[in-house]
DNA sequence: CGAGCCAATATTGTATCCGTTACGGAGATT
DNA sequence: AATCTCCGTAACGGATACAATATTGGCTCG
C-alpha cells in the first residue's frame, strides 16, 4: 500500500477546490456560484457540484437559498471580532494544557518558526507563519479536537482578515510578543503566558476594531 | 413577512431529519445509511438524500467512503474526553464575558431553570436541562459564535454520553454545583465562578473516564 | 416618459437511467 | 476440507432529462 493515495469522488474534489479558492479570497464574498458554470469548469455534471456546495454550506463557507443557489458568505467585521473571541477561548485553554506537556523539542520547533518569521518578507506569508507558530505552540495540548477548532478558526478569520489585519498590525509588535510568549512557555509560567496570549489576540481585535471605525467614517 | 415559514428543499428536510435521529441516538453509531432505503423512506429520489449525507459528512455526523456509502460516525470515549476539554475552553471564556454583562433577568431565568431541574423526573431530561442552564448562563457573553460552538459541543457530547454520563453522574452533585455557580455569577465573582465551572465539567470528565476504565476491565 | 405586467430565458431542484465498484456465494482446485 | 477464483447481485457515483421556480427584457398602458 502506498503513502497517501485516496480515491476521492468528484464532489469531494470540487469541494476541496472551491474551499481553497474561497478561503484564499480568489472567489470573493458575495459571489454567486452557478452550478452549470462550475460543472463545465470541473468537467462534470451538476450533481457533484451540488453535493460540494451542500458540504461547503455545512462548513459555513457558502450560504444557500432555495431556488436561488449558493453565494459565498459575507463575513461581517462584527463576526470576525467574535471569531477572535473564540480564538482567545480556544488558544488560551490549549496553551494552558500545552505548557504542562511541552518538551524542549517543541520549544525548538517554535523558535525555528519565529526565526523564519524574523527574516520573512512578504506580508502575505505573515499570516501563515503566525498560524503555524500558534499551532506549534498549542499542539502539545494533545487535544485533537481543540487543535481542529483552532485551525478552523484561523481559516475563517484569515478569509476576512487576509488584507485587513496583517497589513495593518504590522510585524514587529506581534513578533516581539511571540518571542516573549515562547520564553514564558519555556519557563513554564502558565499564568503569564496565558495572559500575554490573550492580550496578543486582543490587540489584533483592537486594531481590527479601529480599522472598522475608520472605514465606517472614511466612506 | 411572517414569522418562521421557510421553504426548504427536500435535501434540507432529509438532512434535518437524519441529524435529529442521529443525535438522539435512534440511528446508532456504525449504522450504514443506505441511499435507496432513505430515499423510499422520505419519498424522494436518491439525489436529495446524497446531498443531505454530504452535508452531514461536513458536520461530522457521518463518515463517507467512496463507493461504500455513509456510516454514522462512531464517537470514541477519548474523543468525548477531548470534547469536554473543548467545552471547558468555550464555556469558561463565555462565562467570563457573560458575568460582566449579566442583568438580574438573566439570573432569574437561570434560577427558574434550576428550579425545574430540582423537580425534574426522568434522567433523559437532565441532559437537556443541563444544556439549557449552561446556555442561559453563557448567553449574556454576546458572542454569537461562541454560543454556536457551545451548542454544537453539547450536541456532539450528548450523542455519546446520553446514557453513559447522565445516568451515572447522578443529579444531586451537579445540581448543587449549578446553584453555587449561579450564586457566584450573581455576585459577580468571575474568578471563583470560572474555577467552579471548570471543576464542574472536569468532574463529568472524571466520571466518564472511570466509566471507560470499568468497561474496559469488565468486558 | 415611467410603472406595471407578461412572456421568454436562465437556473435551480428532482427523477430516472447507466456504468462502475464492492460484497457474497457457489464451484473448482489443491 | 480449506482456499481461491469467478460470477451474480446490490449499492454507489455520475450523467442526462424533465419539472418548477426565479429573473430579465420587452411590451403595453396610464
Amino acid at each position: 500500500m502506498d503513502g497517501g493515495e485516496e480515491a476521492l469522488s468528484a464532489a469531494d474534489e470540487v469541494a476541496r477546490s472551491l474551499r481553497v479558492e474561497i478561503v484564499a479570497g480568489r472567489i470573493p464574498p458575495g459571489s454567486a456560484l452557478r452550478q452549470d458554470e462550475l460543472a463545465t469548469q470541473f468537467g462534470t455534471s451538476r450533481i457533484p457540484v451540488r453535493e460540494a456546495l451542500k458540504a461547503l454550506q455545512a462548513e459555513g463557507l457558502v450560504s444557500y437559498s432555495v431556488n436561488r443557489g449558493a453565494v459565498v458568505t459575507e463575513v461581517s467585521p462584527a463576526e470576525v471580532l467574535d471569531m477572535l473571541e473564540v480564538r482567545i477561548a480556544l488558544e488560551t485553554h490549549a496553551l494552558k494544557l500545552a505548557i504542562l506537556r511541552m518538551v524542549p523539542e517543541d520549544v525548538a520547533e517554535a523558535r525555528s518558526i519565529l526565526s523564519d518569521y524574523d527574516n520573512a518578507g512578504a506580508p502575505e506569508e505573515w499570516s501563515d507563519m503566525n498560524a503555524t507558530f500558534h499551532e506549534v505552540l498549542c499542539a502539545p495540548c494533545e487535544c485533537e479536537r481543540l487543535m481542529l477548532l483552532i485551525r478552523e478558526n484561523y481559516l475563517h478569520v484569515n478569509r476576512y482578515a487576509r488584507i485587513s489585519v496583517s497589513g495593518i498590525v504590522g510585524k514587529d509588535q506581534p513578533q516581539k510578543e511571540h518571542w516573549r510568549l515562547l520564553d514564558l512557555c519555556e519557563k513554564g509560567n502558565v499564568v503569564a503566558a496565558v495572559k500575554l496570549l490573550e492580550q496578543h489576540i486582543r490587540s489584533t481585535q483592537k486594531t481590527l476594531r479601529a480599522n472598522i471605525r475608520r472605514k465606517a467614517a472614511g466612506r
